[in-house]
DNA sequence: CTCATGTCAGCATCACTGATATGC
DNA sequence: CGCATATCAGTGGTGCTGACATGA
């Protein structure tokens, strides 16, 4: 369980001391170096949570979403959007969790070319009881503290804010804040 | 290219108020949808630099490694140690970047049932420069300075630490230095 | 007609399991 | 012998392109 620990020495840190010495200070790839192995550290931890359940984390937070809408049913381009996941990416999701039994799709009553993915009662229970383990363990992100958490949120937003991913409307108000979200690492922003 | 704005309001911020609303507040949401879709953002940003070059990230961070070793050449079970990959993965990246005659292959002298990776002549120019133009957009972090960059790799460092990717040796030194590295996104930890 | 929605086929990358050959 | 080093076959998840049918 502790994992013989691979190495003596950080991998990242190693790495930029030989990549000054060639290249010169780039602060930028430990950032994002680290960026990438926390996204597996933590994406491998969620997973291996929610996978008794037949879900992935990418899944979760499908079902997440449409927990939060308030007929518990939602079109999958909206799905697409909030989750920025790409449409084929979003046929393939609801595909996997309606032959589960999680959703069903039935067709858009107001756009004839649409179609609306409803979250069953079972789904409603999975997510409940899904969303009870991922708290229990923090996310993945055990030993951080809400100030931590609220960190890595404000520290990533001016990121996602430069990829186009929505507009920083007016008030810093959401920033100021540190909230979670159900969305995700679904489709190709920039 | 400036991406018409899916959104005219932050979606992890959205999810967090409706999460707190129905499971209270869970700070690691936030965190850890902010490092799923940060991750996404990077990846795709360099993935785009680098595709030119026949490379994809994965296997630019193999080839820097090379570059990094004296005598540009690793045991196969060292690069996937160093960027903590799977074997099946590194034997994979490997066989991509032989084909494309950026490394080559030779059994190693100091253990028969190693292999080494040697980095040729033209895997050292596309190195050269596929970094350059990496470094020329900071690694999909523009817009970051030189501190932030330092804050990702710090606030990010005590999970890894966590993760038994290696033992958080005596100093803290590395932690206060703040240096990029070759390493990545490959196999899991946990 | 143009545009949006969703689906399907197909391709590439990647992580992992399990089995295997080889050598320490 | 047990263990380490690759490799190979196969599975599952994901992301994307291109093509398409349908309807606003």
């Amino acid at each position: 369980m502790p994992k013989p620990l691979a190495l003596d020495f950080d991998p990242i840190a190693r790495a930029d001391e030989l990549w000054t010495r060639r290249w010169g200070g780039v602060p930028s790839m430990a950032a994002i170096t680290s960026v990438m192995r926390a996204h597996q550290i933590l994406l491998s931890r969620v997973d291996a949570v929610v996978k008794p359940y037949g879900l992935t984390f990418a899944r979760y937070e499908a079902l997440v979403l449409l927990t939060f809408s308030r007929t518990g049913e939602l079109p999958l381009s909206k799905i697409g959007e909030r989750l920025m996941v790409h449409p084929t990416s979003v046929t393939n999701t609801v595909d996997r969790l309606e032959r589960a039994g999680l959703v069903a799709r039935r067709p858009n009553p107001l756009d004839g070319r649409g179609v609306l993915a409803t979250i069953t009662d079972r789904g409603r229970e999975v997510v409940e009881q899904a969303t009870r383990e991922l708290m229990a363990i923090d996310f993945g992100l055990e030993g951080y503290d809400a100030d931590q958490c609220q960190q890595v949120f404000d520290l990533l937003r001016p990121l996602r804010v430069a990829a186009g991913d929505f507009a920083p409307h007016s008030g810093a108000h959401a920033a100021a804040h540190g909230e979670p979200g159900e969305q995700g690492h679904g489709g190709g922003a920039v």
